[in-house]
DNA sequence: GACTTTCGATCGGGCACTCAACGAAGTGGA
DNA sequence: TCCACTTCGTTGAGTGCCCGATCGAAAGTC
């Protein structure tokens, strides 16, 4: 067990401030007074952290509190304009950037499309970084500095060391992306992080479920798709990353030894069935502007919904195959991990009309606990741009987690441009 | 996210106790002065958390500490005997109980055979209290009063509720486990708590890891191996539930749509590939002893070892069989959860020189990760004793959580039986 | 307009941890 | 033998944090 680090009254501090910014995130704009009930703390220390909050910038007055018997509250609310989140992502045919504010709503989002396999690291990295200091230099004055930037990668990630151990798809090993954003942005190099695409969506898709619905989701299934199928996992509200964070592999399950071949050289990985390739293989003819690879993929799958739309045959064979087969997979996972949720990523979630109905019916039928132990199986509503807002998300984190990351001592001046 | 208590002194004080014990848990006697340098904490904090838990009986003075310059420190070391957990277990063939220490030292063990379907839940658990009151009177006197009681049954779980939602194995439903073995035993009702078989193998094992070797283990997959198979998980140092407590159902993955009937009724489920049925079906004749269900476990499980060890080709076949399959299975949970380790348990334990072999083949041609991602494959050391050890050190827990659950003013008086 | 209710600031108190100082208890060399 | 020297563990002052109680402030109610 790694929680061996003493614990005193600054991290008990830091621990309230949290639970208070926590608060105000999921309850919107409280008095101090109904902080105090729903967090649990006296109305005395409650003060006291408001006025520390707001020293950092993090929480201003918002009004009074409506009727009601006796004195109204001053209400407390958080100031989502304070500090930015910065996501960057890395993908096999563009590099994309998304900015959220404290709220965690985008305030800037872009994607540069170039064919990162062909450029390399260096090259792809410089791109990278232009993206980074073009979002921070427009979202300047709308928000206030990013409290940290997080690369999302397709691949197997050190995140301790900021660096990609490996990344098939975008044929990376060993690439050192946190250093070298640093020296390119000239960010401070402890701002930034590298983490896998598939551990960073299930990190969004978790917050855009909580944002909504009541009861907050603690175990989640997040699935990539795209040519090929990453897992991203959430149990008991953390992420699983496995002992040297390569957890979430699980395009590899190997499903049927006599299957077609892989890229990874072993047969019958799940990917072979239900990625991307198998998809185009399975709906479209190698002529058809579907499987035209210089088309842009958002497109293209408006091509594949128009003709399920319109009935056509050999597309909803080709996605009813595709759905029992994630089903299969899906099936497995619910059963290992009995989530409140499975999300359905990536090009999946441009179908979900078709796919979430056979992949249900394959879940219950193959989960072992009645009802498949209550999962839910739906599809994203972010899409590819889950990994850009997960980052920006991840980064914010260490504001939540730490409100006293930023400093004190700006009780004026706040992002009034001249 | 549920973590939404605040934080207070008391809070503050329990940790720090707690990271205490945890220290002299792992590293053995300590001075204060070695205290304080390995917790990270002042020497006078250490001094009073020490006197703090030394008059909780925690921990007692243990001689001075060698050579060296200056003046000797005092050694302060765990008093094992202060406390004790309780494991009870719930099996198809027996009810069984372990006693440990709070060193995790075993200090009894008792095994009662029955038949547990046939008795139904009412007088199964009359003879898990028996079982209980039998040896909490036997080691009265040698350690301290329990401070919790965890039972462990094979099936879904209500860890909430204390109560079995669902075991098919024994035919039991929607029982009230720990309510009823309050009633039976007199023990406070918040001192039981019921969970899976596989939950607590795998802490078991994990603790078992941790007792020898340097770096602990915080990722580990533990598989049960029976009729049935199960499995339990810790990601993080944490176990993995799910939302409702039902993660770990992995003897039901779909392997092969074609494959034979499983009694939960679907085909080609993971256990009807390696489970003990499996095995015994491949290995003998249905007039062997070997498959002899009056035939206590153990011994079979000795004469397929006998025969495997002669190179019995028969035998030799079938134990390859089994350990390819697992294989696939166990290639599917490393590349999903990236564990240090996948141990071994239940029958499997008992054969590890003819499984671990073809398993860990399996494992690095299936898992997309270099090197498996680290993954050893090992059998376990505890067998079919797993679930009730676990269950003893979830009891035990709750001290190593939280010492103050053992009340202080016991200055004098000890285990010293007139 | 007085009463009631609720809010939020303030003060004193208790608790936990830290630092610095000091006596205690050994070693090693003169 | 005696005296530095080193290290240990306790003690007391100091600081920070949370809490309960109190009180003035700001509404609604009668």
């Amino acid at each position: 067990m790694g929680h061996s680090r003493p614990a005193d009254q600054a991290g008990l501090r830091r621990g309230n401030l949290a639970l208070l910014v926590r608060t105000l995130r999921e309850h919107g704009a409280l008095s101090r007074a109904q902080l105090a009930v729903r967090s649990g703390l006296s109305k005395a220390t409650v003060s006291s952290l408001v006025s520390d909050l707001e020293l950092r910038g993090l929480v201003h007055s918002a009004g009074i509190s409506a009727g009601g018997q006796g004195r109204p509250g001053q209400l407390v609310a958080l100031r989502p304009t304070s500090v930015s989140g910065v996501g960057l992502d890395v993908h096999v045919g563009h590099v994309g950037a998304a900015v959220t504010d404290l709220a965690g709503d985008i305030v800037f989002r872009r994607r540069f499309v170039c064919d990162v396999p062909a450029l390399g690291p260096e090259r792809t990295i410089d791109h990278l970084a232009e993206l980074a200091t073009a979002a921070l230099a427009e979202v300047d004055g709308l928000v206030g500095p990013p409290v940290g930037v997080t690369v999302s990668v397709p691949g197997l990630v050190d995140t301790s060391a900021g660096t990609v151990t490996l990344a098939p798809r975008l044929r990376w090993r060993d690439v050192a992306v946190a250093d070298e954003l640093a020296a390119r942005t000239g960010l401070p190099l402890d701002l930034i992080s590298v983490d896998n695409d598939a551990n960073l969506g299930a990190m969004a898709e978790q917050a855009a479920m909580n944002g909504e619905s009541g009861d907050p989701v603690t175990d989640l299934v997040y699935l990539t798709g795209d040519f090929g199928i990453g897992g991203g996992v959430i149990s008991g509200g953390r992420l699983v990353r496995g002992s040297i964070g390569f957890a979430g592999e699980i395009g590899h399950m190997g499903m049927d030894p006599l299957g077609p071949y892989c890229s990874c050289g072993r047969r019958g990985c799940w990917e072979t069935r239900v990625g991307l390739g198998a998809l185009l293989h399975a709906c479209a003819d190698p002529d058809d502007p579907v499987r035209d690879p210089t088309l842009d993929l958002d497109q293209r799958m408006r091509m594949v919904r128009a003709r399920a739309a319109q009935r056509d045959q050999r597309t909803l064979d080709a996605l009813h195959q595709i759905g029992s087969a994630l089903g299969v997979g899906v099936s497995i996972l619910v059963n290992l991990l009995n989530p409140a949720v499975v999300v359905l990523g990536g090009y999946f979630a441009a179908l979900p009309e078709w796919l979430v109905e056979p992949i249900r019916n394959q879940v219950v039928a193959g989960v072992l606990a009645p009802g498949a132990g209550g999962a839910r199986v739906v599809g994203s509503r972010l899409g590819f741009t889950a990994s850009t807002t997960g980052g920006a998300l991840a980064a914010l984190r260490r504001v939540l987690d730490d409100p006293t990351v930023v400093p004190l001592n700006q009780p004026e001046d706040e992002e009034a441009p001249a």
